[in-house]
DNA sequence: AAATTAATGTGTCGTAAGTACATATTTACT
DNA sequence: AGTAAATATGTACTTACGACACATTAATTT
C-alpha cells in the first residue's frame, strides 16, 4: 500500500495529477490578541456563500514549494504585517467535508500577540478582533480548530512561558494575572499568583513603576531575554 | 489570499490539476509494542534506493475521500489486521524535502498495541518489531517522528490511562510499572508508583492471581471499563 | 518438613508545593 | 489632612512527592 509513495520522481509525475493529489493543504492560524482585558481571536469575514455572514480564521493554501512552518509565517506576515510572532502547531484537521468546495486538510496553528503594540491595518481588510466569549460560530470547522487551540493555550500557559507575547514589553503583576484570568477562564488569587509566578524566575525586574493611575502604581516587569520570543522548532 | 479556498467546486475543477494540488498527503504510523519488557515499534523496510537498508513507519497516502483519522485506521488495519486500537494524532510534518519523491506532507498517529495478544502475520511482510533503544536511523524524517511521538506518549502516560492498551487484558502491578519504566527510560520507586496509580483509581481489582511463578504472585488487574480502548476524538 | 529463594505488599517521615486568607503601605485625588 | 483604591507581603493548613525497610507469601530445594 505504499507504492505510491516509492515511485521516483519520474513516476509521481505521472499520477500527480490523479486521484492522490486532489487533496489541497491550507494552513489556519488562530491568532490570539488580548486587550481591554479580554482574550481575542483575529478572523476575517468569510466570502463563500455557503458561509455568509460568518467569520473564519486566517488562512491560505501551502504552496508546493513551501514548509508548514513556512507558510504559516507567510499568513501571517500578509496578513499582520509581523514576522516575529510566536506560531505553534495545533492539529491537523481533515474531515472529508470540512470544505464545501473540495478536499481540504488544514493544520492549524495558533499565535499570539500583542493588540496595542502591533498597531495592524486592519479596517480595509475584513480582519477584526472578536471577543472569545461571543464567538457562537465560525464558518467551516473553525469553531472546533478555535476550541482546540484555546485548549491547548491553556495547557501550556501555567508551563511554557509563552503569554507574555500577549503583552506589551512593560508590564505589572496584575495585567500579568488579569490575563491569566481571561485565558483560563477562572479567577485566581491574588498572593499566590504572585508566588507561582516568581518561582518560575521568567521575569526581570526593571525598576519601573506604573504611570498615569488613579492609585498606588505597581513595579513594571519585562520577560526574561531567554524567554522572549519562544519559536516552535518543529 | 484566501482567493482558492473561496471558489465553487466546479471552479475548483479547473485548477485542481495545477500548482496547488501538487502536494500529496500521507499519515504515518507509530505503532508502539510492548513485549520481553521493551518498549518497541513496528517498522517494514523501505524499498526505496534512497533509504537501501533502513527502515520506515508504516505509512499510506490519505484518499481523497476518506478521513485523516480514517486513514490512520485503514492503514493499521492493512498492516496488522487490527481495528480495535488507540490511535492518537501526533502532529504534522511539513519540510519541502521531507520525501525524496515529492512534496509529500504527513501527519503522523501514534498507536498503541499488545504485541503478545495479537498475533500479527508479520513474517511475509517485511514488517518486524524494533526495539526502541536500538533504533539509530530510519527513512525519511521518521526518526523525527518516532522521538516526537515517544515524547509525546511520555507526556501522556501519567495523565492518561492510555497504556493498557500495550498490556494484556490482565496484568499485575508488576508489569504495569516495568512498563511505565520503559517507556520513561527511568526506574521508579515500586511503593511510590503503586500509591501513584492507586489513586488514578483507573484498575480494576479481579480477585485473580499470577500463576507459574517460582516465587510469591501478585494479584493481577484490568483497567477499569470506562477508559478500556480511548480512543481519539479528532 | 524445614530452609531457601524471590518476589509481593505495605507505612512513615520529611520536604516541597498548593490553597486560603488579612493587614499595612503607597499614591492620587479632593 | 483625609479618603479612595490599589499594591505588597506572610503564615498556617493541607495535599502531593520522594526516600526508605520489613514482614509475608508461594514455589523450590534439601
Amino acid at each position: 500500500m505504499n507504492k505510491v509513495l516509492q515511485l521516483k520522481t519520474a513516476e509521481i509525475e505521472k499520477i500527480s495529477h490523479l486521484d492522490y493529489f486532489n487533496i489541497a493543504v491550507s494552513v489556519d492560524c488562530v491568532i490570539f490578541g488580548y486587550d481591554d482585558k479580554e482574550l481575542k481571536v483575529l478572523l476575517i469575514k468569510s466570502d463563500l456563500e455557503e458561509f455568509e455572514g460568518l467569520y473564519s480564521l486566517l488562512g491560505d493554501l501551502v504552496k508546493p514549494d513551501e514548509d508548514l512552518d513556512k507558510a504559516s509565517y507567510r499568513i501571517l506576515k500578509e496578513r499582520t504585517g509581523l514576522d516575529d510572532v510566536y506560531l505553534e502547531q495545533v492539529h491537523a484537521f481533515g474531515s472529508i467535508n470540512r470544505h464545501p468546495s473540495g478536499r481540504v486538510i488544514t493544520i492549524a496553528y495558533y499565535s499570539l500577540l500583542d493588540i496595542k503594540n502591533h498597531k495592524l491595518q486592519l479596517s480595509h481588510n475584513e480582519l477584526h478582533w472578536h471577543s472569545l466569549s461571543e464567538i457562537k460560530k465560525l464558518a467551516f470547522d473553525h469553531k472546533k480548530i478555535l476550541d482546540t487551540s484555546l485548549r491547548r493555550l491553556q495547557e501550556q500557559v501555567m508551563e511554557q512561558p509563552v503569554v507574555f507575547n500577549l503583552l506589551p514589553e512593560k508590564f505589572s503583576l496584575r495585567e500579568l494575572q488579569e490575563l491569566y484570568e481571561s485565558i483560563l477562564g477562572i479567577e485566581l488569587d491574588r498572593r499566590n499568583f504572585r508566588k507561582k509566578i516568581s518561582v518560575k524566575d521568567w521575569l526581570q525586574d526593571i525598576n519601573e513603576m506604573e504611570t498615569n493611575l488613579s492609585h498606588r502604581p505597581g513595579k513594571l516587569y519585562s520577560v526574561k531575554k531567554q524567554y522572549q520570543r519562544k519559536l516552535q522548532s518543529s
